[in-house]
RNA sequence: CGGGGCGUAGCGCAGCUUGGUAGCGCGUCUGGUUUGGGACCAGAAAGUCGCAGGUUCGAAUCCUGUCGCCCCGACCA
């Protein structure tokens, strides 16, 4: 390709609009260009690189023993309905009504058709197991897309669907895509790391997330620094040292007057008494019921755990009014001790004696209260979010923590969408039982962004070479000069004629302008022929990530390339 | 949706408080001089100031509404 036919905005000032690296750059160095909130357009170079995405990820889907389709995006609303879907999936859906008023969504996911298509065309054990995925784009209504395509309304995605006869080959398909998965990141040369995962809404209940490390990344990681285990935050489980435990005496319970003290800081302030020897109470509306959660006063809520402890669609912090009306007492006065709602208990507490707490009546608080002699809870469960220092629930190391971007999420569905949708077949004694289902993603146009957020310095992207839009871009460093440009031509020619992706920078611009472009998208390799070195017959090789130039002999260029390409895939 | 901010030339911004000729830098085009890390000189094109109302002799500027965009929160590949 010729630099000078190739379209390639590249753009000198970061555009106002971009906040994280990938966007930035993805923006300057003319891969990317927004069309509306969310969505964008992918040009030349970027489309490059997904098609270099979307390559690996299909050879390892296909070695997996999966098989491409390609389902429709626009997807009728009876088959949401049937699934129960059309109401929960709420907001998030692109929704569209035919000529004929009837009502379509765009698709955010395929469980409802490609359940639909199977439980259609396989009847029997013998048709199972099915690993089906496709590679499309798919519309969410997000609240708020950002980042550029780290969170777009249109993406491309990777999602493939197991459907197994039992639990057991569920394992199987699960563990083929998890090797899979592992596979494709190495491949793709990026930094990642596989977390437990919270199966959120999409039900079930196993669930591994592919986390490439990046400062900006949106999930917090936790893993131990002894051990393999590592999960994503919201998942991340807390667990109590029997040991601590102390074997302090029970204190009379004491009320006092805290007129103005009302956070859990105040207390330390006014009484000295540690936030770890306090328990904070968070009031909660789950499903419209209020709920009380309470937590060492040091500690935060994850909230995930406690939806899922509760069982509940919607949690939401309840309001100064439902608490009034709920509790007697307004926030900053609650506790556990007379609590008039349901109170789930944090694992950590049930071994804190003494502690301090408010009272449920304005300007009040207890001390000394104990479980047990002081109040009962409904429940107590882990709820607590994880933090740095923490025990390793698996061995006796403490958890660190990391950021990622979620590339890739395998879930295990089980029955969930076979049942709702009718996905059976006849096993070998005649009996009808349901499928069993697992789901599995990967955000391939994030991805792409991840790559740059990963792979980046001051003067742009740093491609990893499976994935970069070209692999060698040849800079004359004056295209004026014949000697210069037709050693440049001939490089070119051969870099192609031996399956090589190059560029030629043909344009009649200054070095340095080529330089800087040739930087800022991010090319694994320049080779620069200058007036200099072409005296002697050689020409410059610079790696993108190295900082030093290595001088070669033209006639041994190809061969230098292919090592360096070769040795670094 | 709640909170914060922004819409002026392709990009980055000033002008708005105090209404009166629409400006700067970069980019683009033409000519020339240059040519190893975003050159210089001269000239040029390009904006119904997001949109719609209103106030006014007169609105980028004041008022009302509306649309769009960005950031923080809940959601997710």
């Amino acid at each position: 390709m010729k630099a000078s036919e190739l379209f390639f905005p590249t753009l000198r000032e970061v555009p106002s609009e971009a906040e994280v690296v990938s966007h930035q750059l993805l923006l300057r160095a003319g891969f990317i260009r927004k069309t509306t909130a969310g969505v964008y357009t992918y040009l030349p170079l970027a489309y490059r690189v997904i098609k270099k995405i979307m390559n690996i990820v299909r050879e390892e889907m296909d070695r997996a023993g999966g098989q491409e389709v390609l389902m429709p995006i626009i997807q009728p609303a009876e088959l949401w309905k049937k699934s129960g879907r059309w109401d929960v999936y709420g907001e998030e859906m692109f929704r569209l009504q035919d000529r004929h008023n009837r009502d379509f969504a765009l698709g955010p996911t395929h469980e409802e058709i490609i359940t639909t298509l199977v439980n259609a065309d396989a009847h029997s054990y013998r048709d199972l197991p099915l690993l089906i995925y496709q590679i499309q784009n798919k519309y969410r209504d997000e609240i708020r897309p950002r980042f550029g395509l780290m969170r777009g309304r249109e993406f491309i995605m990777k999602d493939l669907y197991s459907f197994d006869l039992d639990d057991a080959g569920l394992d199987i398909s699960y563990h083929k895509m998890y090797e899979a998965y592992n596979r494709i990141y190495e491949r793709l040369h990026l930094q990642y790391r596989v977390v437990e995962a919270d199966s959120g809404a999409i039900g079930g209940n196993e669930s591994h997330e592919f986390m490439v490390l990046a400062e900006n990344g949106e999930a917090e990681i936790v893993y131990c620094d002894t051990c393999d285990y590592a999960a994503n935050v919201e998942k991340a489980v807390c667990t109590i040292d029997e040991q601590e435990a102390g074997d302090e005496a029970m204190l009379a319970i004491e009320k006092i007057h805290t007129p103005a003290q009302k956070t859990i800081q105040d207390i330390v302030d006014a009484f000295g008494i540690p936030s770890q020897r306090q328990v904070k109470t968070l009031m909660y509306l789950a499903d419209g019921v209020l709920v009380a959660a309470v937590l060492r006063g040091d500690r935060e809520l994850n909230e995930i755990k406690l939806k899922n402890a509760l069982g509940c669609n919607q949690l939401f912090m309840a309001d100064q009014e439902s608490v009034m009306t709920g509790c007697g007492a307004g926030f900053g006065s609650l506790g556990p001790v007379g609590m008039k709602v349901k109170i789930y208990l944090d694992l950590e507490v049930s071994q804190m004696k003494n502690f301090a707490c408010g009272a449920n009546e304005d300007h009040y608080h207890y001390l000394n209260v104990n479980l047990g002699r002081d109040f009962v809870p409904e429940k107590i469960i882990d709820i607590r979010a994880a933090v740095v220092g923490d025990n390793c629930p698996l061995c006796p190391g403490h958890l660190q923590s990391v950021r990622g971007i979620e590339v890739g999420h395998i879930f295990k569905l089980g029955i969930k969408y076979s049942q709702a949708l009718d996905a059976k077949y006849i096993d070998q004694n005649g009996q009808e039982k349901l499928m069993v289902m697992g789901c599995y993603g990967i955000g391939v146009s994030r991805t792409m962004a991840a790559a740059v957020e990963q792979n980046n310095d001051e003067n742009g992207i740093i491609w990893p070479l499976p994935i970069a839009p070209f692999q060698v871009i040849v800079v004359p460093v004056n295209a004026k000069k014949e000697d210069q440009m037709n050693t440049a031509r001939g490089l070119y020619e051969e870099l192609i004629d031996n399956g090589i992706e190059a560029i030629i920078d043909d344009r009649d611009e200054r070095a340095g302008v080529k330089f800087k472009d040739a930087d800022l998208i991010g090319i694994p390799l320049r080779i620069t022929v200058g007036p200099k070195a072409l005296e002697q017959n050689q020409v410059e090789v610079k790696k993108r990530w190295e900082k030093d130039i290595e001088l070669v002999a033209v006639e041994n260029v190809i061969s230098v390339v292919q090592t360096i390409l070769g040795g670094r895939d």
